[in-house]
DNA sequence: ATTTGACTAAATTAGTTTTCTGGTCAAAAC
DNA sequence: GTTTTGACCAGAAAACTAATTTAGTCAAAT
């Protein structure tokens, strides 16, 4: 019982957040939640969007880790690309936290919220990017500009497996993949 | 002086959604704009919805025109793809009634409003399709699913154009261009 | 030295009143 | 007889106000 308060608050506050959102998240509830006096809260982290920070960068070493888990190192390099990537979207459709930010910014636009998922977004690309580069280096992909090249394929998948869906058949991560691999391979 | 009313009451319509949006514009407003009784637009449409459909058809209308007029016969098939894409972007940037109502969606969420963009997308892409399926027929690029490459097109497009711009320096239509034409020429 | 929760200023929400607006229709204009 | 009109209405939205909530602080407790 000598409950390591920040790991308690973390917790707390994450739980709070995937169930309510960020706005509806006070930090009343997570001191309860979490068993500690609101202003211990504060001796950990400057204030609300600080912990909210903080927390969205566990997320974001998650997701990484959720499509490194998934690369095998004996398969195609744009297989491994399109698994990585899949899983990522994967992750972040099926991920409550993620869910709630989501739909937080689509209905509320929360400030906060729209910045940490730019955020999340920036670091998928800039994880796509160094994968990219290290295709380019190695061969496994024509040379082209790694930052154009990361963005538009998360921009694609999002769009073929969110978007898409919206008015047609869902498509199958096969046909995605067959779809990427193109992109990637040419030019 | 024999003023056509219906036409009257178009234009001032436009007039005011391109300035106002679709839900700061009022009936009452258009009314005396156009220089008509309020129950006169009532004759021509059943209410304000269908007064604005009305509107964004013949944008559309106009946009397919102005995609059509930079085709060149004689240039390659994926540069008069690019050309015209260009061209729909660059008018749903431009134009006054476009700006307003992209910004009214961001802004307001106007359900209307939201529905007449989908609509405008679509309008886009039926138009993108029907050249793609032309250009296989005529084996200017490769076989493939022409509702799929439509789609992922205008996305690619949008995400180069608009999103892109937000973090980076603009590109430039040539790059685009480029991106482009690997993407159709492959697979 | 650390933790706490009562406290406060500022923001948000709830409740109420007022204003506005899409649509109608009886009367006026043609 | 047909078309046009604007006063009118019910319901929606805005404005206003009162009441509540909340992020963050800090003197006291541990």
């Amino acid at each position: 019982m000598a409950p390591d308060r920040r790991r308690m608050i973390i917790e707390a506050a994450t739980k709070s957040f995937s169930l309510f959102g960020y706005k509806a998240t006070t930090m009343d509830q997570v001191a309860k939640l979490a068993n500690v006096g609101k202003g211990t809260i504060y001796t950990f982290f400057k204030n609300k969007e600080e912990l909210f920070e903080e927390i969205i960068s566990t997320l974001v070493k998650e997701m990484i880790a959720e499509a490194e888990s998934v690369i095998k190192p004996d398969m195609p390099f744009t297989e491994n690309v399109h698994q990585a990537l899949y899983r990522i979207l994967e992750f972040r459709s099926q991920h409550q936290l993620m869910i709630k930010l989501v739909q937080e910014e689509k209905e509320m636009g929360t400030l906060a919220v729209s910045e940490k998922l730019q955020h999340v977004e920036n670091e998928i690309i800039a994880y796509l990017k160094q994968k990219i580069e290290a295709g380019i280096a190695k061969g496994s992909i024509p040379p082209a500009d790694s930052e154009i090249v990361s963005f538009l394929l998360l921009k694609m998948y999002i769009a073929l497996v969110s978007d898409w869906e919206k008015h047609h058949e869902p498509l199958t991560s096969r046909q995605i993949a067959d779809i990427m691999k193109g992109f990637l391979l040419k030019e």
